[in-house]
DNA sequence: TTGTATGCGTTATCAT
DNA sequence: ATGATAACGCATACAA
């Protein structure tokens, strides 16, 4: 009921289950007859190789682990789509596993992954570093994605503060006076480093009316409604991401603004409705990072005992700065 | 360098690595004493037990496996969504394998699910279903998603017709008289469900203008120019699919046509875009079918042995009209 | 070239 | 309650 056996295909072709193995593997030493007789016996018993088996003789699952939070959707499938690529490529399979319900719940689906995987790729924007680190099975290969510097293995980072800067920049060339910044949860990295790298852009001293939202686009409009009361002046609103720019620009407009004569909205992500709403914004391409991430590892993974440059090297993705009619006067 | 082993606790508590065993997994039969050494044992050590070796004693893997055309992007990411969700809650995990590159490559990622998967669900529009049958390893429970009828399992399946005669009705309703389609690609079996379905559904012997896309954007407007400069007083257009209606869209407007005077539009899909562009369409929920998925592959799972009842029903899921302004006047 | 035997890490059976 | 040991399915030294 478990499907043929290499023994089955052995006894069938009447060799060894050594045989039947190296015949399988396409190794050099086998009689042609041999192999013959073997391909013959397994074809006939349908027979296909245990993969779990063959991981646990060979110490290698030709697998890699994905653990990242299910947060803002956007992001978990495009990455989950660049990896799968890269990893497929090269012939690896991905094994899920998301860990939104609580901390304890990640910690098991992390050594869940030992004996499973050969390495790990994770993306946990919203922990605390060293809680993360001791989380993780000792002695996984482990390339992160956006999480907190993590110094245990490669990283791959968005630069944040550079985009964030390109919009400061973008504002003040423009000519806008009276910017407005509305910022993801404050437990989240990329949120504030996107603040801070939009601050820090801004001519020195510059004061920036701060709402908070919660990624979303409701968390948007109701950040944006709460600006409008207090600093009604506004002409330029960095948001900290597309989604809640969304919202956004939805409740300046019911307010009766102007976009972008009155008031410039720029995002972050550039997410597909972006385009849509011809939304200014910072494009990240996390289809790309996924891949970028996957063949990382795999690298690593295979060049063990090699390349003695062992470094950690954590790569920065600068996201170009996407003008749309959000923030310039469209032809 | 691979981690603690069971042995390696057994002999830092003294006993046997049978207790360590019973010990770990909460079985009855040990002495708290021992117990307590064992449980210290373990997490002086770091111990985690092996995954792989584990589901090569006990037979199962806890993991699912997926295996899916990377088509068009929304479903795949929402389908994941909804399975990885699901799974996860059950305690299962999720194994990935897309399934792009031919069907021999097909072929071995099937394959490669033996011994790593204690399952499978499959969505694959495209393959003839005997081929696919065929691929399938043996005697692995699988559950499939809008794959044309496999008769080997359960199967969820979106009501492509009665999605497509909604249309129609809707279309004859508005007072529309003369039609067209963009069908999607010929091999696609949900495309061609549509196209019969809404077909159907129209007064008998109704004329249809007909053109075919590929199911992206591009291939939509393409398709849309094509229907104009044949039919050009077509005054109702129903597009497999919400991608190929943006494109048709634009193609129309371009044209010079009012949306909806001059010409109604229906997508099928509803993906978030649709909102944004006001399109009248069918809201399919892939999330949902994807955990419904899960649930009832998991159930099969671990039911085995009672339920007398192992029918391979095959569920149709109804998606819901959701009329908007590319076919009625919004106020 | 081929076969025998051992190990991969864990659980389960059978004694004790 | 505990320990020795045989599976699980495969790959691979080591012999032959």
């Amino acid at each position: 009921m478990t499907g043929a056996t290499i023994r089955d295909v052995a006894r069938r072709a009447a060799v060894s289950v050594a045989s039947v193995s190296r015949a399988l593997n396409g190794l050099s030493s086998v009689h042609p007859d041999t192999r013959a007789r073997v391909l013959a016996a397994a074809e006939a018993l349908g027979y296909v190789p245990h993969a779990g088996a063959r991981s646990l003789s060979l110490a290698r699952t030709h697998a890699i682990g994905v653990v990242m939070p299910d947060l803002h959707g956007e992001f978990f499938s495009e990455v989950i789509r660049g990896l799968a690529g890269a990893a497929s490529a090269r012939g690896y399979h991905l094994i899920l596993s998301n860990i939104d319900e609580g901390e304890d719940h990640m910690a098991a689906a992390l050594r869940a992954m030992r004996g499973r995987v050969d390495g790990l790729v994770a993306m946990a924007p919203h922990v605390a570093p060293p809680a993360f680190a001791a989380l993780l099975p000792p002695r996984l290969p482990t390339v992160t994605i956006n999480t907190p510097d993590y110094a245990g293995g490669p990283a791959l980072r968005v630069d944040n503060r550079g985009g964030a800067a390109a919009v400061a920049r973008h504002f003040v060339t423009i000519g806008r006076k009276r910017f407005a910044h509305i910022a993801g949860p404050a437990i989240n990295a990329d949120a504030l480093e996107r603040r801070d790298g939009f601050a820090a852009a801004l001519p020195a001293g510059t004061p920036i009316a701060m709402a908070e939202g919660d990624f979303t686009e409701a968390g948007g409009a109701r950040a944006m409604a709460e600006l409008l009361t207090t600093d009604a002046a506004i002409d330029a609103v960095f948001v900290a991401n597309d989604m809640m720019a969304l919202g956004a620009l939805q409740t300046l407009r019911d307010a009766g603004r102007r976009i972008p004569q009155d008031v410039a909205v720029a995002g972050f992500d550039d997410v597909p409705l972006a385009r849509y709403v011809s939304l200014t914004t910072l494009r990240v391409n996390m289809a790309d990072l996924g891949g970028r991430a996957a063949t990382r590892l795999i690298d690593a993974l295979e060049g063990e005992g090699e390349g003695a440059g062992e470094v950690p090297t954590a790569d920065l993705i600068v996201p170009p700065l996407i003008v749309r009619g959000t923030t310039v006067m469209e032809p």
